[in-house]
DNA sequence: CAACTCTTGTTCAAATTTTGACTAAGTGCT
DNA sequence: AGCACTTAGTCAAAATTTGAACAAGAGTTG
C-alpha cells in the first residue's frame, strides 16, 4: 500500500523536476535572446526594485539567491560593470556594502520584464486553470517556507520555529 | 478581472520558481555531499539505468537532458573518466556512438539512489497529500509534453504535429 | 582601553563548466 | 560518384564557481 504511493510519489517527483528543467533552460533562453539579461541578473533586479530604497546588504542578497559569498561577489561585480547596480558602503556597518538598483538597471528590468512574463504565461500559467494556480501556489509556498527555515535551522534549531 | 488573475499567477509563479530554485540547490548539495555526484550524472545514470540494453545514442541522451553536442560530450566523457559509462561505437550508424552504463555506474546509482530519494522525500514529497501529488503529476505532465513537443517544433513546424 | 573573537565582504588563483567554430566521418539520396 | 545533411568530437576561449586567505570593522570581555 504504501508501495503504490510510493510509485506515484515517484512519478510525480520526476515529472516535476524533469518538466522544470526543461521550463527553467527554455525560460532562460529566451530571457538571454530578448534582454541579455541572466535568469540571476533578472532575480537581482527584481530583489532589489522591490525593496525599500531598491538596495540591500550583500548578505541579505546572498541569503536570496542562495548564493555563495564569493559568487554574489562575483554576480554584482558583474552586473557593477555593466551598469545595471552600483556598490555603496553601508552606512550601519562600516564592514559592510550595500547593493544598489541604478536608473540603467530599472530600465534593464523594465524592458526585459514583459518579454519574459510573456515567456511565462506562455510556456506555464496560460495553461493552468485557476485550481492547478491554487494548488502549485500551495504546495511551493509550504516548500519554500521549510527550506528557508531548513537553512537557518541548522543553526537555528533551538529557536522555535514559531507559524508566520 | 484579467489583472486579480495575473496577480494571483504571478504569485504562484514566483513562488513556484523560488522554492524550486532552493529545493535543486539543496538536493543537489546532498546529492553531492553523499555521493560524490552531480545532478547531471544522477539524471545520466537513471536514463541509462532504465532503457534496454542501458544504452543510448549521443544525440538521443543531448534530447533528453537538453545539453548541447559538446556539452553532452564533455559530461560523457567525464562521466567515463571516472568509470560510470564507457562509449561504444553505434553498429547502426557508423558515425554515432552510444554510451553505455557500466557494472560500476549502475553499482554508483544503486549506491546514491536510497539517499536521493530519501533526500526527495524528506525535503518535499513526504509534505504532499495525495491530492497534491496529483495535481503536481498533471500540471507537470502537461507542460513537459508541451515543452518536448515545443523543441522539435521550431525546426518542424511544417511538419505536421500529428497526435502520437 | 586592550585584547580577542566573530562577521562581512573581497581577492586571487585554480578548477570546473560552457560555448562555438571547425573538423572528420558516415549516411542517404540522386 | 557526387552532394547535402547528420553525428559527434576537438579545441581553445570565455564564463562561472570554488575555497582559502585576507582586510577591516564590530562587539565582547576584563
Amino acid at each position: 500500500m504504501t508501495e503504490s504511493l510510493d510509485r506515484d510519489r515517484l512519478a510525480a517527483w520526476r515529472t516535476y523536476i524533469e518538466a522544470s528543467q526543461r521550463l527553467f533552460t527554455r525560460l532562460e533562453d529566451d530571457l538571454r535572446a530578448t534582454s541579455g539579461l541572466s535568469f540571476a541578473d533578472y532575480h537581482v533586479l527584481v530583489l532589489l526594485s522591490e525593496v525599500p530604497g531598491q538596495r540591500l546588504r550583500m548578505g541579505e542578497l546572498a541569503d536570496r539567491l542562495v548564493f555563495s559569498p564569493s559568487r554574489l561577489t562575483y554576480q554584482v561585480s558583474s552586473m557593477q560593470r555593466r551598469g545595471l547596480v552600483a556598490r555603496q558602503p553601508c552606512p550601519q556597518d562600516g564592514r559592510g556594502s550595500e547593493a544598489v538598483l541604478t536608473a540603467a538597471g530599472l530600465l534593464a528590468l523594465r524592458e526585459a520584464a514583459p518579454h519574459h512574463l510573456k515567456s511565462v504565461r506562455t510556456h506555464l500559467m496560460d495553461d493552468l486553470d485557476d485550481a492547478e494556480v491554487a494548488a502549485l501556489t500551495r504546495i511551493f509556498s509550504r516548500l519554500g517556507r521549510r527550506l528557508r527555515g531548513a537553512d537557518d535551522s541548522d543553526a537555528t534549531l533551538a529557536t522555535a520555529p514559531g507559524d508566520n
